[in-house]
DNA sequence: TCTGGGGTCCTAGGACCC
DNA sequence: TCTGGGGTCCTAGGACCC
């Protein structure tokens, strides 16, 4: 194959925090929690600033568990059009740097920046430049890890929050990998971890170890080899540009849980309508859509119905949708929570052009950047990634 | 006064077809 | 007259991530 490659992952830090102590800079150095609903009850915290986290505050904890734990701290419910707008902005800046960016989530990015190299000076110049353009033209903190894959950019990154920057040798990844406990790698959450704690691994290191024979009847044949692969540093190069959904859902859970089904049906509709909406506005029609309910006592339901043909209409899935109620209804109990997704998404034919146009656009200013590098510095100054060619195929064709 | 909302990927059983 | 496999679709649920 090709030469190997250099991925930088970007994370910024406690993003939703930090942009809100930027739009109101007398938040600086105080406790800051993002999230949570306007009267604090049923809500989880976003994120918290690093002031807030000294005081026990994380992520998915419930805001009255945080409110607890630092009663002094500012609440926001946040403004997620406002962070929307910043990662955008995030990803013009990292655009400038390569061409080649996978926005990963709101606060995350790939870039592969083996083709930057020469341009640059080298990875470490090039994680500077990123970490500084972003503090000088957005005001936030970020941190920066390049490796040989993504899984290995992304762990070393995390490792090193905030304002932190790391750069893994090639080579020494699975070396980097083995100290760190499994809960560190990506993919290896509470239940993982435990099952493999039970049978006496504990790092990343002692799982590159472990014999398949050991895994094997515990996880399958797939699963093993997948998790000894990340514990050996094993990951993939290779970004994903562009980016269909496979689901569109819309979900709410009650200030109080609900008894009446025709209030539940009528917001179910809503929902729905939002599904339907945002449907389109991505060119997609559905052929599958799930009712989820979450019962009073937290047991979680979906309730999937099949259409014969795809569709982009809010009546057609409202019908869906109603039809699933009955079945949601059996269960006697008070419902927290309701929502509808929807799956099995393909190109509505009828807006195809529209998304071929907006693609090609897209592949125009990515193939601008590396024309004016190239005028500046040379044709050689700067390479496309393998596989990073326009696809003119439908898309969401996997991998 | 526990436990949000938006996703992705995988598994597994049954139906159905050849 | 008790018993094949392989493939695909549908459905439900679980683990995980930010």
């Amino acid at each position: 194959m090709g030469d190997p490659r250099r991925i930088l992952h970007i994370d910024m830090d406690a993003f939703f925090a930090s942009v809100e102590v930027m739009r109101n800079p007398s938040l600086r150095g105080k406790p800051v929690v993002v999230g949570g609903d306007p009267e604090g009850t049923r809500g989880v915290v976003s994120s918290a600033s690093y002031e807030a986290r000294h005081f026990g505050v994380r992520s998915a904890m419930p805001i009255v568990q945080a409110r607890k734990l630092c009663p002094q701290a500012i609440f926001i419910r946040g403004s997620h059009g406002l962070y929307g707008e910043v990662s955008r902005h995030i990803h013009e800046i990292l655009e400038r740097v390569a061409p080649l960016v996978q926005m990963a989530s709101i606060d995350e990015a790939y870039i592969d920046i083996t083709g930057s190299l020469k341009l640059f000076g080298g990875d470490e110049a090039i994680a500077r430049k990123i970490k500084n353009d972003i503090r000088t033209e957005t005001g936030l903190p970020c941190t920066v890890a390049v490796a040989a894959n993504k899984l290995v950019s992304k762990v070393a990154a995390n490792e090193v929050k905030p304002d932190g920057l790391l750069i893994i040798p090639l080579g020494g990844e699975q070396a980097y990998l083995a100290p760190l406990p499994l809960g560190k790698l990506p993919g290896m959450g509470p239940k993982t971890c435990q099952t493999l704690e039970a049978m006496g691994i504990l790092t990343a290191g002692q799982l590159v170890t472990a014999s398949m024979a050991l895994l094997e009847p515990v996880f399958g044949h797939r699963m093993a080899t997948v998790l000894r692969h990340t514990a050996q540093g094993f990951g993939s190069d290779e970004l994903t540009l562009d980016h269909t959904p496979k689901s569109i859902s819309r979900e709410t859970t009650f200030p109080r849980d609900l008894t009446d089904w025709n209030e539940i049906e009528t917001i179910a509709g809503q929902l729905a309508e939002h599904c339907a909406h945002t449907l389109r506005e991505e060119s997609l029609e559905t052929r599958r859509v799930t009712l989820k309910v979450r019962y009073g006592d937290f047991e979680t339901r979906t309730f999937a119905h099949t259409l014969a043909e795809p569709t982009t209409i809010d009546a057609h899935i409202i019908a869906a949708v109603r039809e699933l109620i009955p079945k949601a209804k059996e269960r006697r109990t008070r419902v927290r929570l309701i929502g509808v997704n929807l799956s099995s998404l393909s190109w509505n034919q009828h807006q195809m052009s529209l998304f071929t146009r907006e693609k090609d656009e897209k592949w125009e200013r990515v193939m601008k950047q590396v024309d004016t590098m190239r005028g500046k510095h040379g044709f050689d100054a700067l390479r496309l990634a393998r596989g990073a060619k326009p696809d003119k195929n439908k898309r969401g064709s996997g991998k």
